[in-house]
DNA sequence: TCTGCACCTTCCCCTTAGGGGAAGGTCAAA
DNA sequence: TTTGACCTTCCCCTAAGGGGAAGGTGCAGA
């Protein structure tokens, strides 16, 4: 397969897997005679794992790990945990900064009129804090 | 006052101010002599207000207007409003995501049993979808 | 007066996870 | 043979900073 297949069935595109190659997550394709990238259905596969990893939100740091783990059948499950798991403290430790970002925002905007008027207590906050 | 005393009052650092300088987020300072910036306690006020504005996450986009808004005397308090509820709800969208995440995290985590064996539900989650 | 140090200036590169697009080579169908 | 789709590498851009180099300035101590 060209890259554009692949990128079809994987749902990455073509230029994030030039870069995810060139990044070591994925290995080096194989080149046609014309210098064009060959591939596989296990090239489909890899790149659906990285996707999905995404998805999830783990870094590409991570992500890179994940698949190396993911092809080491010698691995242990705690090295997979691990890293999941330092994932998640980060995702939480954004939500709860997010949710008090939201809670101060909402508090504001329920106290500003919206109207013609320049009075405004969002700006007030900003200024004073 | 030079960038470094305005820097630590208003606790936003010196490349930070230039860099707001640059993009029209805080007026041009005036210079020394020797080309040295010189700003005055108004500089702080507008620099305290960038910082909050950022810690409730605002984007430097949203601040520049925040700014000129807040500087504006004939504003009304609608355009403050309207920015903010734009800024929640792209905080609600990535707090939902976040949110995703860490349930379908949650689950494969406490699903792995993280010893030595290579068996592993995370991985396999991320291998199947 | 000289020297050293802290501070200032501009300039460039790096980060994350991509995206846009240019210039040029390849392939297949009409 | 031409045309259009596809491929290649290369460079620049995003947002919000951070690091550091090279060189100028200001001030205190010897």
């Amino acid at each position: 397969m060209n890259i554009g297949e692949v990128a079809q069935l994987s749902e990455v595109n073509s230029k994030m897997i030039r870069r995810y190659e060139e990044q070591g997550i994925i290995p080096k394709a194989g080149r046609s005679e014309a210098g064009y990238r060959q591939y596989s259905e296990r090239d489909v596969h890899i790149l659906k794992f990285v996707k999905r990893s995404r998805e999830l939100g783990f870094s590409m740091k991570d992500i890179k790990q994940l698949v190396s783990l993911w092809k080491n059948k010698a691995r242990s499950s705690s090295q997979v945990k691990n890293i999941a798991q330092k994932h998640i403290s980060e995702l939480e430790k954004k939500l709860h900064e997010t949710q008090t970002m939201l809670s101060t925002l909402n508090h504001l905007v329920k106290n500003c009129h919206g109207d013609h008027r320049p009075d405004c207590p969002i700006l007030d906050e900003l200024e004073c804090h």
